[in-house]
DNA sequence: ACCACCATGTAACAGGTTACATGATTAA
DNA sequence: TTAATCATGTAACCTGTTACATGGTGGT
C-alpha cells in the first residue's frame, strides 16, 4: 500500500532522475549536474548531498557501499523501481512554471539612472556571456550522440536558439541606446 | 560620513529603483512590479512590504504619511538623494549572473522516462505559455511610449525575441519526438 | 448587499546558498 | 611536493514563499 504520494522538491526529482539513468555517487551526481542540467537546474553541491538521504528514506533510491575499491569510503546510489515510478508520475503531473531572475534586465530597466556608456557596457557583458554560453552549447551539441541521448540534444538546442535570439537583440539594444544618446546630445 | 556601502539584495535594489522613478505606496510598488519587472524579477508582495522599512532605516528612501486623504492609513515612499546614489553605484557594479529554473526543461531532459505522447504534451504546454507571454509582451510593446520609457521597451523586446526563438524551437522539438517515436515503432 | 480593489502586513517554514572542514588518491 | 581531483558532508545564515489576517472604500 503506497503511502500517499510524498511530495518531493524539484531538486529531489532532478537527483532522482539522474540516478534513474545510472548508478552514481553523490560526487558523480554533482558532476552530472555540472555538465548537463545546470543550465536549467542548478542545486548547490551540498544540497545534492543533503537530498540523497531523503530519497533513501523514502525508498526511492538504494545505496550500495563500495568501500573496498581503493580504500575510499564511497557509496553508489541508484533509483529503485518505486523511485522510477515516482519519477514517471512526476513527469505526468503538472509542471511548475519556469523562473527567471535577471539582475541584468533589471539594471537595464532602470537604465534611466545610468549613462549610455554604462548601458553599452552592460549589454556588451551580456553579449559576452551569451557568446560563451553558445560556444559551450555548440560544443556540447557536437559531442552528444543524437540517437543515444536525444533529450539532452533537445535542451541544448533550446539553449542555442534562445541564445542566438539574445545576440540578435543585442544589436537592437546597442542601436536603441545610441539613438537615446544622440537625442540627449541634441537636446 | 557614509557607512561602508551597505549591501542590499537585488530585490531591495529593484524596489529602490522603482521608488527612484516616482513616489509610491507599498501597494503601488507591488502593482508596478506586476506590470513591468515581474518577468525578470518577481518578489512576493509580502517581501516588498518587508523591504521598505529596511530601505527606510538605511536612509535610502523616505516615508511620507498620507493619512488624511480618504481616511486611509497610507504611506508614500520615495528615493532620497542617498538612495539614488546607491542605485547608481549598483548600476556600475558587477552584475550577478542570471538564474533560470526550468522544471519544464528538466522534465524534457529526463524524457527517457516518459512516453512520446507525454513529451508532445509537455512541449505543447510550453508553446501555449510562450504564446500567452508573447501576446502579453506585444500588447505591452504597443502600449509603451518609446521616447518616454525606452528601457522598458528594451526589456520587452528582449522577451519577445527570446519567446519567438522558443516557438521556433517548439517545431524542432515536436519533429524530434516524432522521429524517436517512429524509430521506436520500427524497432 | 456584495464584490473588487486599496492597503498593510504577520507568522511559519522551507529551500537553498556560502563558507568551511576533512582526508585520500593521483598525475606533474 | 604540490596541485588537482575524488569524496562527503556540517553549520550558519538568509532570502523568499505561502497562507493568513484585517479593515476601509467604491461601484453596481
Amino acid at each position: 500500500v503506497a503511502a500517499d504520494e510524498p511530495k518531493l522538491t524539484t531538486t529531489e526529482y532532478a537527483v532522482l532522475g539522474l540516478l534513474a539513468w545510472r548508478e552514481m555517487s553523490g560526487y558523480d551526481v554533482n558532476r552530472a549536474v555540472d555538465n548537463s542540467v545546470r543550465f536549467f537546474w542548478s542545486p548547490a553541491k551540498s544540497r545534492v548531498y543533503a537530498v540523497l538521504p531523503r530519497l533513501l528514506d523514502a525508498g526511492l533510491i538504494r545505496r550500495r557501499d563500495v568501500g573496498g575499491e581503493r580504500g575510499t569510503d564511497k557509496a553508489l546510489y541508484g533509483a529503485t523501481p518505486s523511485g522510477k515510478r515516482a519519477l514517471r508520475r512526476w513527469l505526468l503531473a503538472d509542471t511548475d512554471p519556469d523562473l527567471v531572475r535577471s539582475p541584468f534586465l533589471l539594471k537595464l530597466f532602470l537604465g534611466d539612472n545610468a549613462s549610455p556608456t554604462r548601458l553599452h557596457e552592460l549589454v556588451d557583458e551580456y553579449a559576452g556571456r551569451t557568446r560563451d554560453l553558445l560556444d559551450h552549447l555548440r560544443a556540447a551539441e557536437a559531442a552528444v550522440d543524437a540517437s543515444e541521448d536525444p533529450y539532452a540534444l533537445l535542451t541544448i538546442r533550446y539553449g542555442i536558439r534562445r541564445g542566438e535570439a539574445g545576440l540578435q537583440w543585442v544589436d537592437e539594444a546597442h542601436a536603441l541606446v545610441d539613438t537615446l544618446e544622440r537625442a540627449a546630445r541634441s537636446a
